[in-house]
DNA sequence: AAAAAAGTGTGATTTGGATCACACTGTTAT
DNA sequence: ATAACAGTGTGATCCAAATCACACTTTTTT
């Protein structure tokens, strides 16, 4: 739990007290290889915050096809976000690409924090305006560039994901075929 | 100002001295169609709250060619987030298709509201998660989906902005060339 | 250690949408 | 009222990336 208490004061920092309160809200889970936290049609219930390990949050469409919406490693948060904030069923999965240990929590949990403790409000304030950010950029990039201009972005935004990942899910987060994103790099280091 | 009061209180409900307070952060400013709110390479001094008219957020590439972020109406945010949160330059415009009236203010202020107001800060995260979420379902469709189907989604989220805003920048907002989106709607009334 | 499954590279073929080109219409300016 | 311009539809051509196909390699399972 210490690493939670790391992670806020990042933003905010935190009295005793408050993080002894703010740490009954979040509940510790191991996860194993290709476990999934999140599937398809399930109530999401939780969002969690990666402690360790690498994970997926993706959807597949009618075809079947699957769609990487994003990657997860340590510090990140993940759900799917539109179905926890709407209390509704879920329309995608995450799975676990390498296994480690995620905190979690309950959207009740998110909204009485924020509540009761005006410094968590701020903390989740912040980390939101981070993430709207980050999606703008994404956005932008879906919108202009070529497949080579992505594959160059993500490379320089996840140089670690790019070891450890098959390059097939960069593929499904890039939105470019398999194939071609292997030609992009045909002859390079 | 009595909008702005309306529109924070659709979320958080506010007492009189509160919103005198509040409403010392925002000026009213009147626009011009054709005029622009923010330019590629200016200071990002501000956000804009639309009170009227119609604006788009958009950026050029290095070919000259546009592409539409966002549209802005009656009671939407908007601004370059990346460089106002950041305060850096614009690498992006906000133009006005449609005469109307905005409120501006700061990212001083909004932090001063913040810190000040718990209230205001809960106001801001909440914006914030819609807007997460709303980023995050249009990546979804720009990673699945078919000129075809972008335009569907956009004629139904959007059903106002088809009839009062040129096809060309609703083709630059889907990603899609004009011609294409012309041509998808060829024979429908 | 063998078998099965998952991931990857690379050629051949297809295709959806971009681009180019131009005519027509509707709007704005003088 | 006429000129200039912005927006739009539609055909012809082109091309980048998707798809299909298959061999090779690496990892996982038993």
């Amino acid at each position: 739990m210490d690493r939670l208490r790391k992670h806020i004061e990042q933003i905010t920092p935190l009295t005793d007290e408050e993080f002894d309160y703010v740490r009954t809200f979040f509940t510790l889970k191991k996860v194993r290889k290709n476990q999934y936290l999140i599937h398809e049609g399930d109530d999401t219930k939780y969002e969690y915050l990666v402690l360790s390990g690498i994970y997926k949050v993706f959807f597949v469409d009618n075809a079947g096809k699957e769609y990487i919406v994003q990657f997860a490693q340590q510090n990140w948060w993940m759900s799917d976000y539109d179905a926890f904030f709407k209390e509704k069923e879920a329309t995608m999965f995450i799975e676990c690409m390498d296994a480690g240990e995620v905190l979690y929590s309950t959207l009740a949990s998110r909204e009485k924090l924020s509540a009761d403790l005006h410094k968590m409000e701020h903390f989740f304030r912040v980390k939101l305006t981070n993430g709207y950010v980050a999606l703008q950029q994404r956005i932008k990039l879906l919108l202009s560039s070529t497949p080579q201009q992505r594959y160059a972005e993500f490379s320089k935004l996840y140089p670690e994901l790019i070891e450890r990942i098959p390059k097939k899910f960069i593929a499904e987060y890039l939105g470019v075929s398999r194939e071609t994103l292997s030609r992009l790099y045909a002859g390079k280091s």
